[in-house]
Formats: structure tokens, C-alpha cells, sequence
DNA sequence: GCCGTTTTCGGCCCGACTGTTTTCAGTCG
């Protein structure tokens, strides 16, 4: 078993654990360790040895145990005996609001319901209401969140959540009395996929502000509405929840509702070793308030430096900010132009010249065109014999536009064999090569990992696309070893991209600090298909950011010459 | 189950809202 499949199992034992009723603090102990094995840069195999896997804060003896029985494909005991214990659609009634652990537990043990559907015909049948400790309202509830599990995924696109919260905030806004007002959660920390969206709010009418809020014309359900919180559904299925503080408890409701819940439970931890209580109220010590004025200011109680939201995921970011070594990341306006992009000559619809005017009116001082290779015939891509009239229209917009760079590329597929689908000679006449899978995702491991590095090893491969291949929300990675490709990225000297269409989000920010540490460089690419696409280049930074990435590793942050030379010796090199 | 610059035992982050209860457990974030 690889490491994902590993940190599965991990995290089931703990689901399993749960629903058993088993003490909350080794629940915990296994979503833990789970977590800070993922996070960790180990590679896991059946040689992997005991004193590695306890050399990770969180992993003690016990799991270290259970993780090597794992890496040798052989399931524990532990965890055979629970999962036999316990049947599979306990676990899918989890999924169900309002409904946890304790419940289900309750709902099995006393009433033999062990799925979804057994509990939906109980709660018609109102078999459910009258039981201890579950009422009527409790049976609707059910009854409602098994309907809410059948229509929605939990998970929404970042672009999707973003808009519909700048909007939430924008309506809060204008209708006065707001003093503080920001995103929080997930959104404010930019993942790729989000859960619901949380706002918090300063108001001299917290009343009117909850009216307003659950009023909204884009609500659909009211589930929670209180004087400090009130939480909404969305027609869209996203759930919104809106907390409302005094103007002093800004700072510190922000940090709390910004999270993650593992950097602020590490902050808590941190807080309470110098005797001090913190919550989204405040920092207290014996109960006095230490008063800070915004978030900056908690951080330097602690003697640290502020961290960036995207940083607040307990990957480090704390003893780095302790130590005064947080990475200086990336902002928008740090990209200085845009690779990868497809025209009119394969499936874009914009010409080489019309995306050339957007980009300079966007403020960049240089691109790099990269349409679809000949086998990419869905996209419409370039057979050879219409090269030259490709790169002959390059070179004109070339000349229109002398104070704008313009690069020349094509994105060529990596063929099942690991061949690229361009003869040398055609590739050589290019200033980039992006290289990608386009087809044949359903390789097995060992065999996609090697047909992606033989891709690379190409002498005119620059940068690899989307590593990947994952469509966030509808599509699958492919199976590939993504260290092992960027351990062959470093060792044949090709960039590798951050692609950053929102459904693509690919590279990974959690792979980012890898390949930062193997001197991989990076290029923020918007795979844009029309003028607009362009704009997607900020979900890529939002990668980076939280990837602990510098300009130092971005190539599309350096100015246009040294981008030159960066290519040119790439080609000369290989 | 994990962990330790007071600790190898005894802790483990903290609070709002709901619904079912008469003081609180469960769920969620």
C-alpha cells in the first residue's frame, strides 16, 4: 500500500472508532497521525522502518505498527475486527447533518438501523421521534439531511464559493451599520474546494445584520439563527454561516474563524504553554485581555512573525513564523506574464493577436503560446503539415508587438510509450515544449510514472502540465508517483506547472514544498481557452501561496530576459 | 493513542446553537 492508501486507512480506523464510542482522545490520535503522515515528505515502502515513521510528531509506536503492516499490504487485525464490527452504511449516515457518531451509534444499538435507507423509512414510518434524546425535530432534521446527501456533494470549487461570498459580504455591506467585515475559513485560506463559506462580521446592529443575512435573496433555508451566528443553505447548496462580534473581538474572531482547526489548535496549545487562554473572543491571560489590534499583533504576542491565511494549515508555518523564517511569498501582481494559453489555431477561442492586446491591457510584458499538439484531436490540435503556418502567425504578432515578448510553444502530448507526438525536428523549432497527458489515464502506477518521466526525459521538454490529470470534483488523479516526478523533473531539468484553471489546481499546493526543495522551478500557467481565462492566473498564485513557493521559484514572476535565457539554456542544456 | 524545558501519568482547545431536557449532550466549526 502506498502512503495515501495508508493515511485512508488510518483516518477509517478512526471514523470506525467513533462510531464505536471509543475514547475521543484516540479518535483524535488517529486523524492525527493520519494527517501528519500526509503532510510529511516520507515515501513509504515494505522497507520503511519503525524509527522513520516515530520520528513524526504524531505517530507513536502503536500506529508505526499498523502503518508497516500497511506498507507490507497486509491490513491489521485491529482494523479487520473493527470493520467487521461495524457495518459500511454507518459510515454513509455520517454524511448526514445534524446526525453524528453518537446518534447513529444510538440509532444501531437500539434499533438495528445500520443504513441510510433503513433510517429514512424509520423517520417516515416516525419510528424515530419519541426515542430518548430524539424528538420530532430531530426526525425532520434527519429526514431532511438524508434528502440533502441525495441532491448535494459537500465540496464546492473555490471560484464557485468565492463569488457567491464576495457577493454575501457586498449585500452585508451596504446595508450599513457594518464597522469589520471578511471572508473567513477555507475561502479566506484559498483551497482549491471548500466546504461552506464563513463570514465575520463587526455591527452596532447584530438584529439587523442576522435579518439581513438570513433575508438574502440567494438563501434557501435558515438552519441556525442566532444573536452572534446564524448559519444559511444557499440555493446553490452551499452552506453560509455568518458570525457577528464587538469591534475589539475583531482580530481575534478573525484569526479563529480563518483557522485551520490544526493551526489554531496548535496555537491553543502554544497559547496555554505561556498561560494564556485563547479563543475567538480573545487572548487572556488571568483572565485579562491582552488587547492586540489586528491579527498582526496576536501573532507577536507569541514572538512571532504574522502569518499569510493560506499559511495557517499547521504544515510548519508556526515554528517557521516562531524562528523568523517564513517564506516570502507571492502576490498577484508579482506574475509578469502567461504561459500556456490555446488560440483560434486549436480549441481557443480567441486569436494569437486578440489575447496578445488583453494581456498587455492586463499590465503583463510577455507570453507564451502553447497550443494543442496533432493528437489531441478532440481540441482540434495541430497536425504537422500546419506548423509552419502556426508559428509563421506567432511570428507576426511577434513583430506588431515589440514591446511585448512573445514566446513560442506547443503542448504536446506524452503518448502512452511515453513518447511525445512532435518529431525532434518539429519540437526544436519552438522557444518551449509544454508536455501533458492527454489520454490512456487508466495506466497503472509504475507504468504512468515511467511513461510521464520518459516524457520528460525528451531533450526538448520544458515544462510538464498538469501532473496530475485531476479535474477537481469530477475527475480522478491518474495513479502516478507525483514525488517521483518531481525527483525526475529535477534530475532532466524540466519546470513543471501550476495549472491554474479551478478545476484543475495542478500541481497540488501540498506538493509545492517539495519541489521547491528538489530546486524544481515553477511556472503559473491559466491554460486559458478565451480572453477571460486569462484571469485564472490568480487561482495558480493562490497555489503557490499556500505552497510556501518565492519568485525565486516561479518563472513567470522574473522579467522577460532572464525568462529568455532560462529557456534558451534549457534547450541548449539538453 | 500520543506526548513531555514543571510531567513517563494524566492530560489532551474552545465555544455557539439546537433540541431535548429541566441542566445538558450532541453536533459543528
Amino acid at each position: 500500500m502506498d502512503k495515501k492508501e495508508i493515511v485512508s486507512v488510518l483516518n477509517k480506523i478512526s471514523i470506525l472508532y467513533e462510531l464505536k464510542g471509543e475514547n475521543f482522545f484516540k479518535i483524535r490520535a488517529y486523524q492525527a497521525a493520519a494527517r501528519a503522515l500526509e503532510l510529511s515528505d516520507i515515501n513509504i515502502d515494505s522497507n520503511t522502518l519503525e524509527s522513520e515513521l516515530i520520528s513524526i510528531k504524531g505517530v507513536g509506536k502503536s500506529i508505526a505498527a499498523q502503518i508497516i503492516e500497511l506498507s507490507k499490504n497486509e491490513l491489521p487485525d485491529l482494523y479487520k475486527n473493527l470493520k467487521s464490527s461495524i457495518p459500511a452504511g454507518l459510515l454513509e449516515m455520517l454524511k448526514i447533518q445534524k446526525l453524528g457518531p453518537k446518534k447513529i451509534k444510538f440509532l444501531y444499538d437500539e434499533m438495528g438501523i445500520s443504513d441510510i435507507g433503513q433510517l429514512e423509512s424509520a423517520c417516515i414510518e416516525n419510528r424515530i421521534a419519541g426515542l430518548p434524546n430524539f424528538g420530532k425535530k430531530t426526525q425532520d432534521n434527519i429526514l431532511h439531511g438524508i434528502e440533502l446527501v441525495k441532491k448535494f456533494s459537500e465540496a464546492f470549487l473555490y471560484s464557485i464559493a468565492a463569488g457567491q461570498a464576495e457577493t454575501i459580504v457586498e449585500k452585508l455591506q451596504s446595508s450599513g451599520h457594518i464597522t469589520h467585515i471578511s471572508i473567513a475559513g477555507s475561502l479566506r485560506r484559498k483551497k482549491g474546494v471548500v466546504k461552506d463559506i464563513d463570514i465575520v462580521a463587526c455591527t452596532q446592529n447584530p438584529g439587523d445584520a442576522m435579518d439581513i443575512f438570513t433575508g438574502l435573496s440567494q438563501v434557501s433555508e435558515i438552519t441556525a439563527k442566532g444573536e452572534t451566528k446564524s448559519s444559511v443553505r444557499l440555493k446553490s447548496g452551499i452552506n453560509a454561516d455568518l458570525r457577528i462580534v464587538e469591534n475589539f473581538q475583531y482580530p481575534y474572531a478573525l484569526h479563529h474563524f480563518t483557522g485551520s482547526k490544526e493551526h489554531n489548535t496548535a496555537m491553543r496549545s502554544l497559547a496555554k504553554k505561556s498561560g494564556i487562554k485563547m479563543n475567538e473572543y480573545g487572548l487572556f491571560k488571568n483572565d485579562k485581555l491582552i488587547k492586540c489590534r489586528d491579527e498582526k499583533e496576536i501573532f507577536s504576542v507569541f514572538n512571532m512573525e504574522y502569518i499569510e491565511p493560506e499559511l495557517r494549515e499547521n504544515t510548519g508555518e508556526i515554528e517557521a513564523a516562531a524562528s523568523r523564517s517564513l517564506p516570502g511569498i507571492i502576490d498577484d501582481k508579482d506574475i509578469l506574464g502567461l504561459f500556456h494559453f490555446h488560440t483560434d489555431y486549436s480549441d481557443g477561442n480567441m486569436s494569437l493577436r486578440q489575447a496578445t492586446v488583453r494581456l498587455i491591457e492586463m499590465g503583463f510584458s510577455y507570453c507564451g503560446i502553447s497550443d494543442h499538439s496533432k493528437t489531441a484531436a478532440y481540441a482540434g490540435g495541430i497536425a504537422d503539415e500546419k506548423i509552419a503556418a502556426y508559428i509563421e502567425n506567432t511570428n507576426i504578432v511577434k513583430n506588431e508587438f515589440k514591446e511585448f515578448t512573445i514566446f513560442s510553444g506547443i503542448e504536446s502530448d506524452i503518448l502512452a510509450d511515453g513518447s511525445l507526438d512532435y518529431s525532434d525536428e518539429i519540437l526544436s523549432l519552438f522557444d518551449f515544449v509544454i508536455i501533458a497527458v492527454h489520454s490512456s489515464f487508466n495506466m497503472n502506477r509504475k507504468a504512468m510514472t515511467e511513461r510521464i518521466i520518459k516524457g520528460m526525459q525528451n531533450r526538448f521538454a520544458t515544462i510538464l502540465a498538469h501532473p496530475t490529470g485531476r479535474l477537481l470534483l469530477a475527475r480522478d488523479p491518474y495513479d502516478v508517483d507525483i514525488n517521483e516526478i518531481i525527483d525526475a523533473a529535477s534530475a532532466y531539468n524540466v519546470d513543471i506547472e501550476i495549472n491554474a484553471s479551478p478545476f484543475r489546481l495542478d500541481l497540488d499546493w501540498q506538493n509545492c514544498k517539495y519541489a521547491k526543495e528538489k530546486n524544481v522551478k515553477i511556472f503559473i500557467n491559466p491554460d486559458a481557452h478565451s480572453l477571460e481565462g486569462f484571469n485564472d492566473y490568480r487561482y495558480g498564485v493562490n497555489v503557490a501561496r499556500k505552497g510556501w513557493l518565492e519568485k525565486t521559484d516561479i518563472v513567470n514572476t522574473w522579467q522577460a530576459d532572464k525568462v529568455a535565457l532560462h529557456l534558451s539554456r534549457k534547450k541548449q542544456a539538453k
